[in-house]
DNA sequence: GTTCATGCAAAGCGTTTGCACGCAT
DNA sequence: ATGCGTGCAAACGCTTTGCATGAAC
């Protein structure tokens, strides 16, 4: 699904934000890549299509896209990440030994809320989780 | 509890490494603050009471206490956060909006551990997590 | 035409590194 | 006496900031 048809640009500009080519480059950038990107990779990648944008603007725009939960922040082992945000929520399973990333709907998760909330009084807010962990292939391929 | 009573020189020292007054000062500072301490705040509390310690010492030995899984570190909300690693494994809600931290024993995550291990086949370690939410009191309270 | 957004460069922050000295063993 | 651990200072990487220019509305 290209991002194009999600009106980016529209959403934008009904907050009273301008769309510019760089914040559009940002969002297209993050679409490609899918996933989660590091600041840098975004950097990189965007300034293979524009060699003037600046990487403070990236900086700049990421946080404004954040500010309008057009695009989430999420810290990964000391990384901080971003990636275009989803209606559905989603979670990331995220392999120590080999940093392999999968996804998973966390369906299993309210339980956990529901608890949270009637034994210690505390609303979790388990949008966007990254469970550090070790996956199928490492446990069993011990560490090469 | 005084940590005097863990013994951490002899556990140093068993495996091959020398127990200094840095290192020492590092773990009564750690001791005496309780629960999560920035490095910074580590740093601060420590030339109080030595003001020739350096920082790099600082960040080089909360780093060897953490190899040795003397110190656990763990990020929470962009904070990296230095604590003495405790016998029973436990949690922390973390307050979106006030910042308090409760500590959480975590015995409902034993299902969830089991249900990533058997349908996402995927060993989840949950050894410290933090969950970040909204306290029961924020969430009365409105924002002040 | 107004205002918001960008480019540039510089500084900021927390953290790490290289090297010589000194102390625990 | 040996070599691990420290102090010092400098550099590092990532991110943020101030200000003048320029583009979106």
């Amino acid at each position: 699904m290209s991002h194009v048809e999600r009106d980016f640009a529209g959403r934008i500009r009904q907050k009273g934000y301008r769309m510019t080519p760089q914040r559009q480059l940002v969002l297209d950038v993050l679409c490609a890549h899918g996933g989660h990107t590091l600041a840098n990779d975004v950097i990189t990648a965007v300034q293979a299509q524009s060699p003037y944008l600046n990487r403070a603007t990236v900086y700049r725009v990421l946080e404004f896209l954040c500010a309008l939960q057009l695009v989430t922040r999420t810290e990964i082992g000391g990384q901080v990440v971003y990636e275009l945000a989803e209606e559905e929520t989603h979670h990331h399973l995220v392999c120590r030994l080999c940093g392999y990333a999968a996804e998973w709907d966390g369906r299993a998760l309210t339980k956990l809320v529901d608890h949270l909330l009637a034994e210690q009084d505390f609303q979790a807010e388990l949008n966007h989780l990254a469970i550090s962990g070790v996956c199928g292939q490492c446990r069993l391929g011990g560490d090469p």
